[in-house]
RNA sequence: CCUAGCAACAAUCUUACG
């Protein structure tokens, strides 16, 4: 059982889900039966890539093999159901676990504290640091930065700082990761030089700011116009021993097409192949957007050619994109075309996002009416309108 | 009794509408 395990879990690192399955099914053939660590490792990566349905039926298929779930098994499922904001199902496995007399440990209670944040109920994940207290588990310095990211995500800085008061008081000490937290959440405040200082600050501390802490600050920044300040922060990176990366380089690009200077966003791409950073599908999405935005359409055709060429796949954000511009041009036909014929598209296929689109530019171009009825028609397709 | 051995948790980039 131990070898197919590790086999099992370096094929889940990879996502390799067919050769997992595969796995599986020569363990049943050689009558060897999984155990509750086999199991656990399968829902965990199978929550990962988002197959709640999928957990659901190996978890289902455990109990039928009359295999007993574990702490890591919960903290695996309960996982699944957060990542897809399917808060009250996780919390009912949390429920489950505690019924069956299992003391949740810190990861345990750190998963379920996520799904809390996922859900908006971050004052209540907070909370229940005085339940682990009762319990006599201590949290450590994940649970804080969970709770910290929740207030973060939704931009409040009081709870933010309560959170990490209550950490310092309990004694436990911030890491990178928490700081990159507070980093965020003072950005989302408009508070960049508090940023800025707070990264000065954790050097001191003996906590090296690294390239995602940057990157926090840098994506504040752009968000907000502010894009020559984040370009300033590259020479505070190289002063600390940081170098760029992708998503950096991604950021600024970004940061140039949010207010609407294109050329330097371009400039970005060319700095990207000077220094031999590696682009992605984002990198040109990113330029796509832009370009659209600007009505620059031979670049954009030129843009998704490079791209091609450069072996990069286009994803659905770019069709997505390629999409939008469609209807814009009033050119909704060819919108439904690629939308319908996901043929040459390899894995694409057209979401919510790329039929409300189709549905706005029908609007515009032919009425309403034709717009109902493309609805009704993606309903049937399966997607849900949201 | 000792030792070894497989699994679970946190932060950063791009698309519509608002």
């Amino acid at each position: 059982v131990s070898v197919y395990n590790a086999l099992i879990d370096g094929f889940c690192r990879e996502k390799r889900l067919q050769e997992v399955f595969r796995m599986l099914d020569e363990m049943a053939q050689r009558g060897i039966d999984p155990n509750a660590i086999t199991y656990s490792t399968i829902i965990n990566c199978l929550s990962d890539v988002g197959l709640v349905e999928l957990v659901m039926a190996v978890w289902g298929k455990m109990f039928i093999k009359g295999c007993t779930p574990n702490m890591y098994t919960f903290s695996a499922m309960m996982k699944g159901f957060f990542l897809k904001e399917r808060v009250s199902e996780g919390v009912g496995i949390w429920h489950r676990m505690i019924e069956e007399g299992h003391v949740p440990n810190v990861v345990a209670y750190n998963v379920l504290l996520g799904g809390l944040c996922r859900g908006g109920n971050t004052q209540k994940s907070m909370d229940m640091l005085d339940e682990m207290e009762k319990r006599e588990i201590v949290p450590n310095v994940t649970t804080y930065s969970v709770i910290i990211d929740g207030f973060a995500k939704s931009g409040d800085l009081v709870g933010a700082s309560q959170a990490w008061n209550r950490m310092v008081m309990s004694g436990c000490r911030p890491n990178v990761v928490v700081y990159t937290c507070m980093v965020d959440v003072l950005c989302r405040n408009l508070l960049f030089d508090q940023a800025h200082a707070l990264i000065q600050k954790m050097a001191d501390d003996k906590c090296a700011p690294n390239v995602i802490t940057f990157n926090t600050l840098i994506r504040g920044l752009c968000e907000h116009g502010r894009v020559d300040f984040a370009v300033s922060i590259l020479d505070m990176m190289e002063n600390y021993g940081c170098s760029p990366d992708t998503i950096t380089y991604n950021e600024l690009a970004n940061g140039y097409v949010v207010v609407g200077r294109w050329e330097e966003a371009f400039q970005v791409l060319g700095e990207m192949k000077e220094r031999e950073i590696q682009m992605n599908a984002v990198t040109y999405n990113t330029l796509l957007h832009g370009c659209y935005r600007m009505n620059l359409l031979k670049e954009a055709l030129q843009l998704v050619g490079e791209m091609v060429v450069r072996g990069i796949s286009p994803d659905a954000f770019t069709y997505n994109c390629i999409i939008h511009a469609y209807c814009k041009l009033g050119k909704v036909n060819a919108a439904i075309e690629l939308a319908e014929g996901g043929s040459a598209c390899g894995d694409w296929k057209a979401d919510v996002f790329a039929h409300t689109h189709i549905i706005l530019g029908i609007c515009d171009n032919f009425g309403v009416g034709d717009a109902v009825s493309y609805l009704q028609k993606m309903i049937e397709g399966g997607i849900f309108p949201n």
